[in-house]
DNA sequence: CCATAGTTTGATATTAACTATCAATTGACA
DNA sequence: TGTCAATTGATAGTTAATATCAAACTATGG
């Protein structure tokens, strides 16, 4: 995501674009992979930008979950984790979960249209989205 | 689940038999598909136990967990939310929640396996569990 | 049934993620 | 550049959940 589409998209739901907003994204840009949680991403954005808030980093990513920039996450550590939601998915990926390691993988497939499409004709329930945690164990924690 | 197998299961992991948790179970079988927090289980438990305490019951849904009595659940409502595991099914059910009215909806039909096949084919992951959430509109909802 | 030892409980203090408040600052737009 | 509403940073407050610890209870074996 650059400056312009960035810009343009605070715009559209009528928020102003800020030195403090971009410095967040750009970390997410950063580390793309990461899972990152809001003290993280804070002490990651505080390099650059040593003046900024926690604070303003809470409010943040609930602005940009709002928005549509980022997945909330949920993996039972606690506290809400982050990654940017990629526009070209058609869903965004699943994560798999290792209960030995806690180490946490992503799956591209998504092959969920099927059950979305049963759950519409079935429930009438339109689906919009989704969010798939499987748990389990890695290969690395399966071999040894 | 009865008297007997309750004692036997804790018993199986180490633990003892208390009113406390006996309370707890009851409270969980009494009121199927209601999807309550901790503080909710421990309101209906005073009903009947009024000297319980809300530790035992955090304590208790975390033991419940950990043996398998139960399932925790996560709406995005800030607290932890349970409902009885229930051995029979092949694996426990999904839910849909209406993002306009917040009702929480389940699903029966899984048609995880072939999924699950895959990950465990394609990622050398062995899938023991999942969560799955879908997001959208009700039926009632779409109408009005 | 009773004594014993280890577990569990209830009350309460503490932790930690997150939200609310508010004066000072900043960004968008004319 | 001036205006004004939006945003920020510091900090206080909230709340779900955990840690602590003395008292009570449960399982077990005699
Ligand atoms: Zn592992
Ligand atoms: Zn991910
Ligand atoms: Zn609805
Ligand atoms: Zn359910």
């Amino acid at each position: 995501m650059d400056a312009i589409a960035f810009k343009d998209k605070l715009k559209r739901y009528g928020y102003k674009l800020t030195t403090q907003r971009r410095a967040v994204l750009d970390v997410l840009i950063q580390r793309p992979g990461e899972h990152l949680s809001t003290e993280e991403i804070y002490s990651y954005v505080k390099e650059s930008f040593p003046e900024i808030g926690l604070a303003t980093v809470y409010r943040t990513m609930q602005l940009f979950e709002e928005i549509g920039i980022v997945n909330r996450l949920n993996f039972d550590d606690g506290c809400s984790r982050f990654e940017l939601y990629v526009d070209n998915e058609d869903h965004h990926h699943h994560h798999l979960i290792c209960e030995k390691c806690n180490k946490v993988f992503e799956v591209e497939n998504d092959l969920l249209e099927e059950i979305e499409k049963e759950i519409g004709e079935k429930y009438k329930f339109y689906v919009k989205n989704h969010k798939v945690t499987f748990y389990g164990h890695c290969q690395e924690c399966n071999e040894h």
